[in-house]
DNA sequence: CTACGACCTGGAGCGCGCTCCAGGTCAACA
DNA sequence: TGTTGACCTGGAGCGCGCTCCAGGTCGTAG
């Protein structure tokens, strides 16, 4: 089964110009062509670029991608680098959670605070750095 | 207690540019001025400085900053209106960490797969999108 | 046969959030 | 008195990740 780019961007939530994009700089591999030269995703291409995404919605940058794309094309003697790029970026993920969960304490303190001065029990004090 | 540009950028974590930067785009109100005309920053100062940084932490757009900046300028009769603008950020985060928990699961299974990889338990299938 | 729409290419442009630079002022210190 | 160093201003530049554009080629539908 392949599928053409309007295809393949439906599916991934990218844009057709994204895909065009992302083979320009070589995160992934030029994917085949039918027989009037246009792009034939296959499911493999589909399930790398679901893959990519992931990465990215992670917040890796296009760069490192690009360095674990080329090692991927290389083969099974670069498992343990691949392995060591992922593990970085859980931790990275992990510690991008804790961040964004102590900012949520901040939020729901200051909502707190502004229900407070809502309802009449003005706090006041609060209010210098609201 | 006044602080220097440099002094205020040390505790806020921000540069002395992007101090000058907040400014200009009216995130920060301008701050004293010495008798050399010097930025002299304050308490105050530095508290919104703190929050503002929590904000762009939770990756809210300066644009988004810059709203809630001008409420906070006009006083109390905006509060209903910055405690929405803190309710949707709230919500925006809370979605984001369950986002990049859900790629937190994601990459523990790749990892677990590269592992059993590498102690020979040569799985194979998974190689075509690791 | 033509006209439409999806696709192609190479390259320019854009919005964001800073970051850097040139050229200048000022106060303190040797 | 002269030099240093922190600060000032207005404005240009940058890296990122797309996004858009012009101009062209196909293949199907009317």
């Amino acid at each position: 089964m392949a599928y053409s780019i309007a295809e393949a961007a439906r599916r991934s939530g990218l844009s057709i110009d994204t895909l065009r994009y992302y083979e320009r700089i070589k995160l992934l591999d030029p994917p085949a062509r039918d027989s009037a030269g246009r792009r034939a995703y296959s499911e493999t291409d589909l399930a790398w670029l679901q893959f990519l995404t992931k990465l990215r919605t992670t917040g890796m940058p296009i760069r490192r991608m690009r360095e674990y794309a080329t090692l991927r094309r290389r083969g099974a003697a670069t498992a343990g680098r691949r392995r060591a790029i992922l593990v970085e970026q859980r931790r990275s993920v992990a510690e991008r959670i804790a961040e964004l969960q102590s900012c949520l304490d901040v939020l729901d303190y200051k909502i707190t605070n502004y229900e407070r001065l809502e309802h009449g029990h003005a706090a006041g004090i609060q209010e210098a750095s609201a």
